[in-house]
RNA sequence: GGGCGUGUAGCUCAGUUGGUUAGAGCGCGUCCCUGAUAAGGACGAGGUCCCAGAUUCGAGUUCUGGCACGCCCA
């Protein structure tokens, strides 16, 4: 049928084909007539009537182009804007944006966060709150220098700097906005609303001194402080190298693994022997750093007897075996001990260089250990957990420089003693990677990696070197000059005592909201558990600088808070060569002006001491403190942005993928933690504490964000195989594999990969799919924690799955409101969004308690669904709600649609019941598409469009500027719901039934009988049983309870009920009711109301609700079982009802033949049938006018027609002519 | 090596405080419908719920120990 062709919208009423069905037809042979047609005198009126309200839009879509067309009408009539304003006084919901980074191209990922960034606020702005959501850029950073390294060809610092900080600066913040345009391109594309013009940047002049006032708030508050932190060092190039880059150098070397002894210190009395420890290093060269021995506190270790020397040495006792072995030597057993017994135990170092400079210093301890109250800085025996006996000797060498978690160890000593005198760390290599330290004159300038050899000998001359050996194993080289090994190294770095916040920052993660429940304590507790101090500073150039000012001659420091502060300061200079440069260059952003290198020019007289100069320190800021910064620094605050601050804080909801748990998750929180609440007035020793404004109550001040949606990673999904050179092929869905032959595909699961080209890019996406099938699929396909395979063939299945069929539920009705001419305008009381409510103002509209059942119950499952929908959505549960919104829609259109034709095509225009269908239909469907707008905003807004258009102008221009819908409970029917699913159930167990005994549909059958296990529902369901005729194609549907010639019944318990009752006895009452005769104890229950059994020797009595009764079908019957039903059919065939059957057997394969002949829906035809026996020549004389009726056959006669070709039936050949002219 | 997560139909995923016939979509098979028609629909087949043990009247669900995979950190 061609109602309107693609992109015509031509009212409905003036359709020719129509009225040709007014002129009856005539059948020579059968003699049939024909009378008018319901639906012809239906079209009569309808040609009457002026132009429809609706216009017939019965043409899918092309989602991508509709997208387009949403798209710029949102831009042209700012509906984003207007859905904000509308909301400008509601209370808030407020969303934080983790910023990306634009200095690379987006990706499938981004497209998750961006979607579930999108839904929540629009959601939430429907449900009336005030949403604003400011989008923000991370643009600092380390990836930032390497992309403009990469784009100059140069990589070390020395490069950059021969290269020139200024305009190394200058391409870095020109390099940050490269994918702007995809960037913003996507996100308007995929329908994020986020408001782009006002995005805060993170290089932005106001967003760094915010971040300048926080740091400057900690440094006051003592908790900014220098230390060490160890990073891997290429020692030749003088820098560090990022953990990416330290990974992508790794290669199998072979290291010496040597077992040194370390001579106790106190030896026994009772001994002459000396006793020593095994220790075990696979970096010879840093002994001479030597600090600690560590054990594990929990292994057994062993004293064992060198009988060769008699030295007495202890190992771990898993070990002794192996290493009696490696070095063939008898050991026997003196004694056995924990490693706590040896934690304490002092020995001499390897070397004695430190030993001979610094003497073997004491400090007082800060928590005396009874009558000891000051202990030896250096070589003991101390603890640690990462000691193992999988290889070396159980006591593990620790030279704090050189290691990070030998660093650790270290820090935790450092702890025990007092202010001023804490062990310093012991270090004999400079940043050059050579010894300064003199272990031997002759090793001074001697490269660490060279000096393995000469220490080993050493170590043997003074018969230390119990064992040596090789091992292979994976070590760091440089990515950019790979001869060169990567050493473990100190540098000096700026920390925040975070740790002093640990227990804080634990209690504000319990108040956070986390989806999945398990991050809080999981993952993200855990991280917080064992916090370290946030190493702060980088030494690097494209980075918020770190805003201290140190004394040139005293060393002291103050930090500054704003450029207007430091502009402030006496005796200021070095502000000529910033406003130099923007002289030379205007088109120089201003924002530079807070940036290396200009702010390093600026100096000012210093407080400490006369004449001397104040001079920034060098380093630039981690980013991740700026993304943690932003709550504040995205509006200036405390310099600016006051009123937006404290109306945006904390945010409610938040989102981002499971990698920022260390990153944003974690900085956010931090930063809050420190700065605010309760965590504001906590300062080390002597220091002043924050202001009170910043310390509100925590009761109302969960920091720093209520909710967070953890996202789960995204795979990509794709087919592989080798072509003949043994290239890769690479199939995005499985049929594409099928264009190479020959070809085996394997189909793989894994990251998305660039240069593998393994999925399809997003835009690729919108362009072939839409957006809304994107975002369909992201939400509603699986729970958004999980990871989520970004399948091309997944996304375009959301399209029939939701989309085309909403369409085409709207498509149902747009077709039948044309023909009908149904105009919503008729509810005189119209409110701007249609609220069911105000639709009642209609004269054909009736409550929905007066209209048909079916009416009724579609009603209440939209009202259903709103309630759960909302209670999903509130709990930030995407994907039971597009469960809930999916089911509806099933209902609507397999159900409610289906089963309702009828009602749609009724002759009579005026008709109570048809007008109850109209509104019924037109009511859902417009609560369904305020359902659907946040997560299919483009279509929702489509279909709103369609569906108001009959009141031109006079409701809300777009669907996202409504209320979201609230359920009206006094229209649910549970009791209904149910009697429908039985309903449905029951027509599905008759369908199943008939195709059991190859019995289809088109043959009419004499009755169906329903067994029930109760009555209850009888009556409803005989009201309703024309559903299941129709349905099921049979003439009378008997209900009955008293089914014993069809069904066995069997009493079955209800568990969850008699579990708690009867405990144990469980088992005993189900063997009891499986033996007894079901229809006995049925009728026991309906008689008395209990059954009675017996269980040994004592009885219990069970009632209706303990147990359950359950049918099955017996052996002999055309029947189909379900839970509480059992639905038989009536076999019989009569002479009738086959007439009935074959006539509308013919009616199809002549409609086949139309179609095979390319007749339009339009065209009359000539059919001739050579019937194949005297009962197929009588069915088409009795159903000849519902023949010809359903065909459109103006002739319909017995024998041949002369040059038509045949098609056979099983009931004789078929002839089907075009009627010309 | 440590932490966290995941493991359910051919595939992708749901599965409520533990309750005895474990669900959906896709795919597959069979079929229906032909006035939503370049659509729509029904029915069916398909499961050792990763393995082992424990708790319990009862375990996909709780506990313990493995195995596999993924992520983060060493």
């Amino acid at each position: 049928m061609v109602l309107a062709r693609a992109g015509q919208r031509e009212p409905f009423g003036f359709r020719p084909c129509r009225l040709n069905r007014l002129r009856p037809l005539q059948s020579r042979i059968f003699e049939a007539t024909f009378s008018i047609s319901d639906s012809a005198s239906n079209l009569t009126a309808m040609a009457k009537s002026a132009a429809a309200p609706f216009r017939a839009d019965p043409t899918p879509p092309k989602f991508p182009a509709l997208e387009e067309e949403i798209l710029a009408f949102w831009k042209q009539n700012g509906i984003y804007e207007k859905s904000l304003e509308r909301r400008a006084d509601a209370p808030p919901f407020v969303f934080f944006e983790g910023p990306p980074t634009a200095n690379g191209m987006p990706h499938p990922g981004h497209c998750l966060t961006r979607a579930i960034k999108d839904v929540f606020p629009r959601y939430k702005t429907m449900r009336g709150f005030r949403c604003e959501r400011k989008a923000g850029w991370d643009t600092h950073g380390l990836p930032v220098e390497v992309e403009v390294g990469k784009e100059l060809g140069i990589h070390s610092k020395e490069e950059i700097e021969n290269y020139g900080i200024e305009p190394f600066i200058h391409k870095c913040q020109q390099s940050v906005w490269r994918y702007m345009q995809q960037w913003q391109r996507l996100t308007e594309r995929l329908g994020f609303w986020v408001d782009l013009e006002k995005a805060y940047v993170t290089y932005h002049q106001s967003y760094v001194e915010s971040v300048w006032w926080s740091l400057k708030n900690l440094f006051d508050r003592g908790l900014l402080y220098q230390g060490h932190k160890i990073v891997w060092w290429w020692a030749q190039g003088g820098t560090a190298l990022s953990s990416g880059e330290v990974g992508q150098g790794y290669r199998e070397v072979a290291d010496p693994s040597v077992y040194v002894l370390f001579p106790l210190v106190d030896q026994p009395n009772d001994s002459d022997a000396q006793r020593s420890l095994l220790v075990w290093t696979t970096t010879p060269w840093t002994l001479p750093s030597n600090m600690y021995a560590a054990v594990h506190p929990e292994l057994d270790y062993t004293l064992v007897r060198d009988s060769e020397s008699g030295e007495e040495i202890y190992m771990a006792s898993a070990l002794v075996t192996k290493i009696a072995e490696k070095s063939k030597r008898e050991f026997e057993t003196v004694e056995t001990c924990k490693g706590t017994d040896l934690i304490g135990l002092r020995y001499t170092p390897p070397f004695d260089g430190y030993k001979s400079s610094t003497g073997d210093p004491l400090g007082e301890l800060v928590q005396p250990d009874g009558d000891q109250k000051t202990l030896h800085h250096f070589w003991r025996v101390v603890e640690a957990d990462f000691v193992t006996t999988d290889s070396g000797s159980g006591i593990v060498h620790q030279a704090a420089a050189f290691g990070e978690v030998d660093y650790e160890v270290y820090d935790r000593e450092r702890r025990r003693f007092v202010e001023g005198q804490q062990p310093q760390l012991l270090c004999a290599v400079g940043p050059d990677g050579k010894f300064v330290e003199a272990v031997s004159d002759d090793l001074i300038g001697v490269w660490v990696k060279d000096a393995d050899k000469p220490l080993s000998r050493l170590l043997k001359e003074r018969g230390l070197m119990f064992l040596q050996e090789q091992y292979l194993h994976d070590y760091p080289f440089c990515w950019r000059a790979d001869q060169d090994p990567l050493i473990q190294y100190p540098r000096e770095s700026w920390f925040i005592r975070t740790t002093k916040f640990r227990d804080l920052m634990l209690k504000n993660n319990s108040q956070i909201g986390w989806q999945p429940e398990h991050i809080r304590d999981g993952r993200f507790g855990n991280f917080l558990e064992s916090n370290v101090d946030w190493a702060l500073s980088r030494e690097r150039y494209w980075g918020t600088p770190l805003p201290i000012w140190v004394c040139q001659e005293t060393g002291r420091m103050e930090a500054i808070g704003s450029y207007d502060e430091l502009l402030a300061k006496p005796g200021i200079s070095g502000t000529e060569v910033w406003e130099q440069a923007k002289a030379a260059d205007p088109a120089l952003v201003d924002d530079l002006r807070v940036h290396k290198p200009y702010i390093d020019e600026v100096t000012y007289e210093s407080p400490f001491a006369a004449g001397a100069r104040m001079k920034r320190v060098s380093e630039v800021i981690d980013c991740w403190y700026d993304s943690g910064a932003m709550p504040f620094a995205q509006w200036g605050w405390p310099h600016n942005g006051d009123t937006e601050f404290k109306s945006q804080f904390p945010a409610d909801f938040i989102s981002e993928a499971i990698d920022q748990t260390r990153g944003w998750f974690y900085s956010q929180l931090a930063i809050a933690t420190m700065l605010f609440g309760e965590g504001a007035s906590i300062s080390e020793d002597g220091y002043a504490s924050a202001p009170s404004e910043l310390t509100k109550t925590d009761a109302d001040y969960p920091l720093p964000f209520r909710n967070c949606i953890v996202l789960g990673l995204m795979l990509s999904q794709w087919w592989e195989a080798l072509d003949d050179d043994g290239k890769k092929i690479i199939a995005l869905e499985e049929s594409e594999t099928k264009q190479h032959k020959g070809k085996k595909f394997t189909k793989q699961i894994g990251k998305m990969s660039k240069s593998l080209r393994n999925y399809r890019s997003p835009e690729e996406i919108f362009d072939r799919y839409g957006a809304d099938a994107l975002r369909w699929y992201l939400f509603a396909n699986q729970a958004p924690w999980n990871s989520i395979i970004y399948a091309e063939q997944s996304i375009k299945d959301s399209i029939p799955e939701f989309l085309l069929r909403l369409w085409n539920t709207y498509s149902f009705f747009s077709i039948y409101a044309a023909i009908d001419g149904f105009d919503p305008c008729a509810a005189v009381d119209f409110d701007d969004q249609l609220s069911p409510a105000s639709l009642a103002s209609a004269p054909k509209y009736r409550p929905a308690a007066e209209r048909s059942e079916i009416d009724r119950w579609i009603l209440s499952e939209l009202q259903q669904t709103i309630a759960k929908v909302i209670e999903r959505m509130d709990a930030l549960d995407n994907y039971n709600a597009c469960q809930a919104i999916s089911s509806l829609l099933d209902g609507l259109s397999n159900w409610f649609v289906r089963r309702s034709r009828d009602r749609f095509w009724a002759s009579d225009k005026e008709s109570q019941d048809k007008h109850d269908a109209y509104w019924t239909l037109y009511e859902t469907l417009i609560q369904l598409t305020k359902l659907a707008a946040p997560f299919t905003p483009f279509l929702a807004d489509s279909l709103w469009k369609r569906l108001t258009e009959p009141f031109a102008g006079k409701v809300l221009e777009s669907v996202h500027l409504c209320d979201y819908p609230t359920s009206d409970d006094s229209v649910i029917d549970v009791e209904l719901s149910e009697s429908m699913r039985l309903l449905r159930e029951i027509a599905s167990l008759g369908r199943a039934a008939r195709a059991a005994e190859k019995l289809k549909v088109r043959l009419p059958l004499s009755e169906v009988t329903v067994i029930l296990t109760d009555d209850s529902k009888i009556g409803w369901l005989q009201n309703h049983d024309a559903l299941v005729r129709e349905e099921l194609n049979v003439k009378a549907v008997h209900y009955t309870t008293e089914g014993d010639q069809y069904v066995q019944y069997t009493v079955v318990p209800n568990f969850k009920r008699l579990g708690p009752k009867v405990g144990k006895q469980v088992p005993a009452v189900k063997k009891a009711l499986g033996e007894a005769d079901g229809n006995e104890l049925l009728a026991a229950l309906q008689s008395k109301g209990v059954v009675s059994i017996s269980l040994g020797d004592s009885a219990i009595e069970l009632d209706s609700e303990d147990i359950e009764v359950r049918l099955k079908a017996k052996e002999g019957w055309a029947a189909a079982q379900g839970l509480g039903s059992v639905v038989v059919l009536n076999t019989e065939v009569t002479p009738e009802l086959q007439r009935e059957g074959i006539a509308k057997d013919l009616v199809r394969a002549i409609q086949n033949q139309r179609k095979a002949i390319e007749c339009e829906y339009t065209d009359r035809i000539e059919v001739s049938i050579d019937a194949a026996d005297d009962q197929v020549a009588e069915a088409i004389k009795e159903h000849g006018a519902l023949i010809g009726g359903e065909t459109l056959a103006d002739t319909l006669q017995a024998g041949t027609l002369e040059g038509v070709e045949s098609v056979d039936s099983e009931h004789g050949a078929v002839y089907v002519r075009k009627v010309t002219g």
